[in-house]
DNA sequence: CTGTTAGCGCATTCAG
DNA sequence: CTGAATGCGCTAACAG
């Protein structure tokens, strides 16, 4: 492959004059342009990026760690980034930590390795105290979809009580009383908070469900069908259901329908995302937006501005989640 | 950022020992490695990847250009590139092509000036020509998803035309006649090889249809929910309707329950890809199975030979779709 | 406007 | 087993 001095040895130049025309330099001559790019063209010249960085100090990636690039909710994270970074010129560099510890920290450490610029990081496996060290250590971290007090500033996160509130209580509102919710068996903070919000709602208006109402399962639709068979077995009272996520509830949702219980007829159902799945679930899902394209460019655009050393106006990174409504949910 | 000399400094040794005992090199006595890794501990070394390719020549990365990361489809494709890079401890670079030559174009030649030691792309918007050109410069470039003549080995597709037939024919089988196509607006060669296939299992059947039985849509649910639209205001005599890909014949099942015609007893729906919505479609959507992972494993393997100058075993490289049998398919 | 030169951080000969 | 020295490809002074 050619390099610099191949360029400069056909264009009978030096290497100075070479990078100024690839660096589209103001001085360079129209005479100097020409021939450099002439030669680039026969040479098939390709800038190292790596030389690049090495001596610029600067890679002009950003990286991003999630769990899963092929879950729709990352996709879209990836993209919102992605988006951004384009935007300034930047490429995309990612890992996936599939929400386990070791995971996350190898494809975390890889991508300092490779300094990006800035780092957006989806982790849910690393302790608060790892996510710590490596926040203080990189300029340009930025951690999303979490909140560690301690680091307040460089944490962009969804107010998931809020969320898993406002389902429970706009159930409520439409006159259900026996609720019950299916939950995540990982145990990560988004789990616990969700729970929360929907036990504040019952009590808020004062309805005692025993802790059987409570279900878990994975959080991806065999998970929910899993935790809405158990949920039919114990042959609870309910009118209603709120799922931990949208898969959850599509999973809920078969079950329902393979034993003859007609949504929201019978039983009413809420999720939370509202991914890709909420609109083509039949009928359609009522659900907790989940606004992580927003949350990912903020992110995305905080990490970049802290990489610059830019100060960050310190206004709030906690996001506040929406119900959407759908179908799935009857008043009674 | 601490470097190799610091850490050098730090444990009173030189930088080729430190270099030895960061790539755990033999020779290297265990004292040396004690200090040094004290010292990098101490330091908070970190290798620098740049630096590392630049004079390794190899950048230990793979390069993926896909159309769109948010899209589920490409999800999967990147999963599965990702699994057998990490299998080689290789990191993912990400591109996204919108399915636009020009920014096709500008992706992957980030992707190869980053001298990534694979690369698998998936390209509509860059032509024959300028594909195989890069084809020729990259030796690890594989590319997906498209059947170039010229550079067939290098190319992994699926065939297009078998999965429409197998489609059509089923439908067929099944009792149908009257069967409408919802095509892809997008000019690319697998609108015309679908259109082809379903054509053609007509013709095999004995069955003539006007051409106002293919509709026309952006690949998406709203082009399916216009296509389909358009469909029925034609008034034409149908059961059954072959669609593009799942996200049209979504939003075709959604047109259809609004209009009051039930799927599969008034009309019988195929989808083509077999993403995670067919599943979830109520009924569930039978379609043709795009072995996408499978692909994307077989190209990522294949451009990691390549880039090791390994030679291919030339077994064919054009998948086969199968039918994944639902219920959005009634037999009359 | 242009060329010379000195590193960027690291792996790797080649002597010792 | 270890260290000194070289260069990977490129950018950025610096001096002309």
């Amino acid at each position: 492959m050619a390099t610099i001095k191949d360029v400069a040895k056909e264009a009978g130049v030096s290497v100075a004059t070479v990078s100024r025309v690839v660096n589209k330099s103001p001085k360079a001559s129209q005479a100097s342009i020409e021939a450099v790019t002439k030669a680039m063209a026969k040479l098939g010249y390709r800038p190292n990026a790596n030389a690049r960085a090495l001596v610029s100090q600067s890679s002009n990636t950003v990286g991003v760690l999630v769990a899963d690039v092929s879950d729709p909710f990352f996709g879209s994270m990836v993209k919102a980034i992605d988006h951004v970074a384009r935007e300034q010129g930047k490429q995309i560099l990612i890992g996936n930590g599939y929400h386990d510890a070791e995971d996350e920290r190898n494809a975390l450490e890889l991508l300092i390795n490779s300094r990006c610029e800035a780092i957006i990081v989806h982790a849910k496996g690393l302790s608060d105290e790892e996510l710590t060290a490596y926040v203080k250590e990189v300029p340009g971290l930025v951690v999303i979809n979490r909140h560690i007090p301690q680091i307040a500033t460089r944490c962009i996160a969804l107010d998931n009580f809020k969320g898993a509130y406002l389902a429970t209580d706009y159930l409520i509102r439409q006159g259900h009383k026996k609720i019950a919710c299916i939950a995540s068996s990982r145990d990560i903070e988004d789990t616990q908070a969700r729970i929360e919000g929907y036990l504040a709602a019952l009590k808020d208006n004062g309805i005692a469900l025993s802790k059987s109402y409570i279900e878990y399962g994975e959080p991806n639709s065999d998970g929910g069908e899993s935790a809405m068979t158990n949920l039919l077995s114990k042959s609870l009272d309910m009118s209603a259901v709120f799922a931990y996520n949208d898969n959850m509830a599509a999973g809920a949702m078969m079950v329902l329908e393979q034993n003859g219980i007609a949504v929201p007829k019978q039983m009413s159902v809420v999720g939370f995302d509202d991914g890709i799945l909420a609109r083509f679930l039949n009928p359609g899902l009522t659900t907790v937006r989940y606004p992580i394209e927003m949350m990912a460019e903020r992110a995305a655009r905080q990490a970049l501005s802290l990489s610059r050393g830019d100060v960050i106006d310190e206004e709030t990174a906690v996001f506040s989640p929406t119900l959407v409504r759908r179908s799935s949910v009857a008043s009674i």
